[in-house]
DNA sequence: TGTACATCAGTGAACGCGCGTTCACTGATGTAC
DNA sequence: TGTACATCAGTGAACGCGCGTTCACTGATGTAC
C-alpha cells in the first residue's frame, strides 16, 4: 500500500493541518496522536512514518499554526494604509474566537501554559512566531515613522495576546467584549503621539 | 490512624497549598495527585478523604492561589498612596517568575490555556479571581478619582497578565526583561491623564 | 467521667483506561540495471 | 523501455507506562449512653 511521494509529501502537510486545528482548539494535552490521524482518516500507526515523536509534531504544527495566521493577516491588509493595517490586524486578532475559520487562533494567545513548559526546541519556534508578530506590526509602524517602532510594536502584541488569553478564560460574553474593547482602546492610546508620550518613548531602553 | 479533626483540616490545607504551588509551577496536568500527596508526604489514598476528584482540587487550588497572591499585593501596599500602591502592584506581579516564594503566582498568567479548557465550576473560580484583581486596582484608581476607574483597571489587568504570560513562553532573559519594560511603559500611558485621553475616557462604553 | 461502639484519616496495593510508541505485515512505488 | 528487487506509506494489534480512582484494612478519634 505504498503512497508515491508526492501522495506522501500531502499526507504530511495534512497531519500538520489537522494537528495544528486541534492543538489551538483542544490544548495540546487533550490532542491525541490517534485523534489527529483518525480526523485525517488514517490510523495512528502511521503517524510515525512521518514524525518521530509528538514533540516534533508539536513544533512543526505551531509553525504552521503561526504560518497561517500571519499569511491570513498579510493578506487582510495587503496595500492598505499603515494606520488602517495596524487597526485591521488588532481587530481581527482580538475576534480569532469568532472567526468561522477555526484554525485561524494563535497559539501565542490559546497555548501559552502549555508551551511555556514545552522543550527548547518548541521554544524556539514559538520565540519565531512571537517575533514575526512583532515584525509585522514594526513594519507598518515604520511607514507611520514612529521612532520606537519596535517597542512599540512589542506593546500592541503584548497587549492583544494578553487580552485574547483572558477572554478566552471567561464564559461571560459581555465579559469578553469589554476585554476586546478596553485593548482597543490600549492600541488606540500606544499609538497617540502626545508631548508626553514623545518624552517617555525617548527614555524607553 | 485515624486523625483529630483539626488535623485532618490541617492536612486538607496544606494539601491545597502543595496542589496550588505544584499547578502554577508545572501546570495542571504534569502534576499528578501523587506528586501532591507525596509533596505533603503523604500517600495517593488518602487524597479522596479531602476531596471528591481532581477537578475539585483544581478549583479549590485555584481559589487558594488567587487569595494567596491577592492578600499579598495587598498587604505590600496596605497605607501607601494610590499611585504607588498601583505601581508596586504591577511592578510585583510582573516579575513574579523572579520571587523567591514560588507560591507567589497568579493562575491568570501561568494557568491560562489549561483553565480555558476546565469544566464550568474551574471557570467560575476564575472569573472571580479576575474580578479579584480588577477591583484591587480600581479600588487604588478611585481614591486618584479617575473617572473610568473600571475600565482603567481591566486594561491594567489584561497588560500585565499578557506581559507575563509571554514573558513565560520565552527563554531568553533579555526578551523578558523587554516585555516587562513594554508593559510598564503601557501601564503609565494608561494612567496618564492627557486632554486626548479625557476625551477617548469620555467616549467608552 | 468512663465505657463501647461507630467513624474515618491515612495506608498501600490494585484496577482500568488512555495514550505514546513499537512492530510485523501488506502491497504499491521507487530505482538500479 | 522493461524487469527485479528494495523501499516504505499505511494498517491494525499490542506493549508499557502513568495516572485517576477504588478498596480492604488499620487503629486512633469522636460520640452516644
Amino acid at each position: 500500500m505504498r503512497k508515491s511521494n508526492a501522495e506522501a509529501a500531502e499526507t504530511r502537510k495534512r497531519i500538520l493541518a489537522t494537528a495544528s486545528e486541534l492543538f489551538l482548539n483542544n490544548g495540546i494535552a487533550a490532542t491525541a496522536i490517534a485523534d489527529v490521524m483518525s480526523a485525517c482518516g488514517l490510523t495512528q500507526g502511521g503517524f510515525y512514518r512521518h514524525f518521530t515523536s509528538k514533540e516534533h509534531l508539536v513544533a512543526d504544527a505551531n509553525a504552521v499554526a503561526f504560518d497561517y495566521i500571519v499569511a491570513n493577516l498579510d493578506e487582510l491588509t495587503r496595500g492598505k494604509p499603515p494606520r488602517e493595517a495596524i487597526e485591521l490586524i488588532v481587530f481581527h486578532y482580538l475576534r480569532q474566537h469568532q472567526s468561522e475559520d477555526n484554525r485561524l487562533l494563535c497559539p501565542l494567545a490559546n497555548l501559552s501554559t502549555e508551551l511555556g513548559h514545552a522543550d527548547p526546541q518548541v521554544k524556539e519556534v514559538v520565540t519565531a512566531g512571537y517575533s514575526r508578530f512583532v515584525k509585522m506590526f514594526a513594519a507598518h509602524l515604520m511607514r507611520l515613522d514612529y521612532e520606537d517602532f519596535m517597542g512599540l510594536a512589542e506593546s500592541i502584541v503584548s497587549v492583544i495576546v494578553g487580552a485574547v488569553s483572558l477572554a478566552h478564560m471567561a464564559d461571560d460574553k459581555a465579559l469578553v467584549d469589554t476585554i476586546v474593547g478596553n485593548a482597543e482602546h490600549t492600541v488606540k492610546l500606544l499609538l497617540q503621539r502626545s508631548p508626553a508620550q514623545a518624552g517617555l518613548t525617548g527614555a524607553r531602553p
